[in-house]
DNA sequence: ATCTTAGTCCGACAGACGTCGGACTACCGA
DNA sequence: TCGGTAGTCCGACGTCTGTCGGACTAAGAT
């Protein structure tokens, strides 16, 4: 029963194209950029993303399948990893680029002048 | 009538979402490949896309939207040229990373068996 | 046992996407 | 002037995507 375990593509298996699109929106943007730097495992619901549970499934799902993220239950929660090796082996310097771009945008679209209540 | 310049996005517009967008797709990744391995501006005609026509126009119109290529008329072509500065400015080794990924993924997938008409 | 928490699965739906053929336009060259 | 060449525009099509609510399930906490 059960998929207590998730299905993840081999690294030979990992194409650009699909890397690329599931890089290619922002709520999985914000999930990687999040990944990327915290360093860390996190559960789904560690990180904000401002839709449904349903589609912040569906997200996480698509990062997966792409092999952008690593998804393991533990207990009550399943937690996200980067697979950064994975990734820094096939493509070199495109997560650093894409986070670090990111994080550029950011700072233009979540700037300076905090919430002005 | 004729629009006869092509409109392209200010620097300042380029986002990464829609740049990656424009990159997840197989035939757009091959005119990128092709512009940056070239260096050189080139005419629609001179890449080859395995699609019809109306496609490729579709295609390219997607990466000058999104601010990856510019397209300016020469007399009965049209040429077709990376924008190369603003992209690295931008998001500072993306397009390389992108770009040797692709070529690294071609070396697995292009090989062995040339076109059979 | 029961409740809570965390996430899944199942339609559903509107909109975007890649694709095409075919008619069209702009420019060059003979 | 008349082709030919290069690319555009216009529906149209099937498919994929992001989104949702709601019913569901697994594992811990009480």
């Amino acid at each position: 029963m059960t998929a207590r375990v998730l299905e993840h593509p081999p690294a030979e298996e990992i194409r650009l194209e699909e890397v690329l699109h599931a890089l290619a929106d922002p709520a999985r943007l914000e999930i990687v950029r999040f990944l990327a730097v915290s360093g860390a495992e996190v559960p789904c619901s560690a990180i904000d993303l401002a839709v449904s549970k349903s589609t912040t499934t569906h997200h996480y799902r698509v990062l997966r399948e792409a092999g952008v993220i690593t998804q393991v239950y533990r207990g009550t929660s399943k937690m996200n990893g980067l697979r950064r090796a994975d990734l820094d082996r096939l493509f070199p310097g495109l997560l650093d680029s894409v986070v670090s771009a990111v994080e550029g945008q950011r700072a233009d679209t979540a700037p300076a002048t905090p919430p002005t209540p």
